[in-house]
DNA sequence: AAGGTAATAT
DNA sequence: GATATTACCT
């Protein structure tokens, strides 16, 4: 679909490239605005008089998208180059001010002004200029296909209002809406012929999502807390109560499953604490390995959607969708068989216990406790999130969840098709930081040697080359930076910030839950190789790419992760003090297999 | 109106 | 078969 289209430079990345002409007499402002909307990836030229700018406008027919004029100006009252604009080149213009007297706004708005933004002007407000472009391509077309304009622009609001770095990572095919018609094809036909039948919009859960979610939870107490509640502790606009109604049952039922499978073990005499253990270097019994590895899993599974037998090309949503579940599914039960291990009742039902403790906390002592404390918190925050913070941590800025309308089902889910079994994290950059951290926080500690045949055995499906560019992710500058520190120097084939993939469980043929309860060993040495086969994809493809060739994979990890976190002192001071030490903490002690929280990954899903 | 539960849809 | 949505009851 030609209709969101504007003539971006990179049509891939919309609303990347989205063409902005400022206009304010103020130099100061021009200056803010320009640096702002730079931000937002979107292409600016400035001006500061009104008349350069139509001026401008009149030569470089053609390119622009938007106007964002101030009202004031000594030169042209902000109102006539409105109407300039509006007769003449017919592009949406955003009218901006100081002072926000409801007859100026509404003046503005009688002269066609799109929008009308008070100053000082946010940056959330900026980011999501280009749907009055859009809006006026749909309007164009409208005729023809209304609905699936609106439909997309919804869509992609929802896509823009969830990444806080506004950017929109969608990938091409939400700006095509391609797929959509493939794939959707009967829906549209059934349904969206009327737009007032426009299904209600399905929540994904992902795990931003399910993250601010348990927060809420957290702070009221599982028993005493109601949607409405958490919906208003989370703050996600478009969340409606019902949705989070229906997420709390989900996660009351998840919880009591839980208990159950708890009960059930310990009636079975469940696993000793000991199956679970090794013991480190310096003797204490650790959970590491054993939670290295659900952790494994569901990190890396928690990405995995679609199966590898899905050609990307013509992904069916409904069985990718089938992939997916399975997926969560399984992870959920692996979680299930492996709480009561790492889980420490007593302590996490006081906050702040962090789950990074040595087994000598647990030790024999471990508990199988049946019973799950009402504010079971294997989420709480912080310690809890240790090392599943990494994830959420560097994307949590992103996209928390979608909604996809139920006839977009498809475009939407471009994020986690993979057209092979490795995840394939959302095209949005900050996700590949996640991709690449996460197999490798896991992978580092564990010595190379013995990987190779390892790893070999635990990764049937992991030898393929990965998808290729669903949708490509926004090289946004700023942020992109923290992965092209390691894809500059390792992955110079990866330029388009593809992420790396994540080798993932082939859940079906590898559920934790049967290689924990049939053998622990293996499943430690599963466990290990599905690190490692995340990372041995990296190892092959990097070692391939690697123009030296001297590449290094059980340095990788480290290097990537340090170089990471010290190329973006923002991001390090995103993290909060605590995680953050445990993270260094983590790199203080490379021997020893990073240990992971288990973290409930059916409850959302990436 | 809001929460909980169960049926239904996906 | 699991989960999201919806309907319905409290």
């Amino acid at each position: 679909m030609e209709t969101t289209g504007f003539s971006s430079p990179r049509p891939d990345a919309f609303p990347a490239g989205l063409r902005v002409l400022v206009v304010d007499d103020d130099p100061t402002w021009l200056k803010i605005l320009e640096k702002m909307l730079k931000k937002c990836s979107y292409e600016v030229t400035t001006c500061n008089l009104a008349r350069e700018a139509l001026h401008l406008l009149r030569e470089r027919k053609d390119g622009f998208d938007i106007v964002i004029s101030d009202v004031n100006m000594p030169d042209m009252d902000g109102f006539k180059l409105l109407e300039h604009v509006g007769l003449e080149m017919d592009l949406p213009v955003i009218m901006m001010s100081v002072d926000g007297e409801t007859s100026r706004v509404m003046k503005g708005v009688q002269h066609g002004a799109c929008d009308y933004l008070l100053k000082p002007i946010r940056m959330k407000e900026l980011r999501n200029i280009w749907q009055h472009v859009f809006r006026k391509r749909i309007h164009e077309v409208r005729d023809i296909e209304s609905h699936e304009g609106l439909e997309e622009i919804q869509m992609m609001r929802n896509c823009m209002e969830q990444s806080d770095d506004g950017y929109l990572f969608c990938g091409a095919d939400l700006i095509t809406g391609k797929k959509r018609k493939d794939v959707d094809y009967k829906q549209d036909d059934r349904q969206c012929s009327d737009p007032s039948s426009v299904k209600k919009a399905r929540v994904v859960w992902t795990f931003d999502l399910h993250q601010k979610f348990v927060k809420a939870v957290n702070q009221f107490g599982l028993d005493k807390v109601g949607p409405k509640k958490i919906l208003d502790l989370m703050g996600v606009p478009w969340l409606t109560r019902e949705n989070v109604a229906s997420h709390l049952q989900k996660y009351r039922l998840y919880l009591s499953r839980l208990q159950k499978g708890n009960e059930l073990k310990s009636s079975f005499g469940g696993m000793k604490p000991s199956d679970f253990s090794s013991k480190d270097t310096a003797g204490n019994v650790c959970l590491h390995n054993s939670s290295t590895a659900p952790q494994n899993n569901v990190a890396n599974g928690s990405y995995v959607v679609c199966g590898n037998k899905i050609p990307i090309k013509n992904v069916d949503s409904k069985i990718c969708g089938e992939d997916m579940k399975i997926a969560s599914v399984q992870m959920a039960e692996s979680k299930e068989e492996l709480i009561g291990v790492i889980t420490d009742p007593q302590k996490s039902s006081n906050s702040g216990t962090s789950l990074n403790h040595s087994f000598g906390q647990i030790g024999s002592d471990v508990r199988y406790e049946p019973k799950i404390p009402a504010q079971f918190s294997w989420t709480e925050v912080p310690p809890v999130q240790f090392k599943q913070e990494p994830k959420p941590h560097f994307q949590s800025q992103s996209w928390s969840a979608e909604v996809r309308p139920v006839q977009f089902k498809q475009e939407l889910k471009p994020h986690f098709q993979s057209e092979n079994s490795f995840s394939h994290l959302p095209l949005c950059r900050n996700h590949i930081q996640v991709d690449c951290t996460e197999p490798i926080l896991s992978h580092h500690p564990i010595p190379s040697t013995n990987e190779k045949d390892k790893r070999a055995d635990i990764r049937p499906n992991c030898s393929k080359s990965r998808s290729k560019g669903i949708g490509i992710v926004n090289p946004v500058e700023s942020k992109a930076e923290l992965f092209s520190v390691q894809s500059k120097s390792h992955l110079p084939v990866c330029q388009e910030y593809e992420p790396i993939p994540c080798s993932i469980w082939n859940t079906k043929n590898h559920s934790l839950e049967q290689i924990l309860l049939n053998d622990i060993d293996s499943s430690q040495r599963s466990l290990i190789l599905g690190t490692g086969s995340g990372f041995r994809l990296w190892d092959e493809e990097l070692q391939g790419y690697s123009p030296q060739g001297d590449f290094h994979p059980q340095n990788a990890g480290f290097e990537n992760i340090e170089s990471f976190a010290y190329s973006n002192q923002e991001l390090i001071a995103d993290i909060p003090p605590l995680l953050y030490d445990s993270w260094n903490f983590d790199f203080g002690n490379p021997s020893e297999a990073t240990e992971y929280p288990v973290m409930d990954q059916g409850l959302f899903i990436a």
